[in-house]
DNA sequence: TCCGTAGTTGAATGATTGCTCAACTAATAA
DNA sequence: TTATTAGTTGAGCAATCATTCAACTACGGA
């Protein structure tokens, strides 16, 4: 993203753009929300976070499932991991990967109610 | 994301896999959700997208917001314009720019939500 | 017509990112 | 202990991407 240079142009509509302004969030919580939305804009996590709505999976299963191999799904779940999305369990040799919380489906149902319009 | 390369590893739970296989969608849907997000998925567009939740806005107004180049800007709505985010209206010379639809508003708060736990 | 402002566009560039590969840890069984 | 399988990790590489820069179009005023 920017490092916020200077605008290029003069202001138009100077009161509207500090309302608009005034109703931002700090420029960290957007940032913040671009590293989640970035979760979600990959072919491969998108469809590990899709599986984990079914069911809860191993990564051997998730590889198999995607047609991948273990050390590429198990990178994407460490992303996952470290963005609060996805929790795991440990079983013998064996970690079971599920969704951390509702919002995931949640965000995902939206995505594909607008792509369905 | 991947080219469908062979998975290197024995698939532990076969029932479950192809449970969950016969739930998921084509893998099309998957790229096209992801390249959804992908949108969300950066500060500037973000913040763009946050801002025309407020009001529409012409490229100017949201350079003088975001302290950012017109070009910058104009490069970003583009993309959002192809990805059916946004729309727009010409009046004379100025560029008026808003949400194309209420999921953009509905997948922001989803995701704020999510931050806010 | 010529000029100025709003906006767009394409090429170039530096940064980010997803996968591969190889080496590693963790746990179990013999 | 040794061997085997599940999973993780870091470096390296190719591809993608966001911004800059410069040149361009669109529109209105003089």
């Amino acid at each position: 993203m920017a490092k916020q240079p200077v605008c290029d142009c003069d202001v138009i509509h100077e009161d509207l753009v500090n309302e608009v302004r005034g109703k931002m969030q700090p420029k960290d919580e957007y940032l913040k929300l671009a590293t989640l939305f970035k979760m979600f804009g990959d072919g491969t996590r998108v469809q590990i976070l899709h599986a984990l709505e079914q069911s809860e999976m191993c990564v051997c299963d998730l590889a198999a499932l995607l047609g991948m191999t273990k050390s590429a799904i198990s990178h994407q779940l460490k992303a996952l991991r470290l963005a609060n999305l996805v929790t795991f369990r440990r079983e013998a040799q064996i970690v079971y990967y599920s969704l951390a919380d509702d919002h995931v489906k949640e965000i995902i149902d939206k995505g594909l109610e607008h792509l369905c319009e």
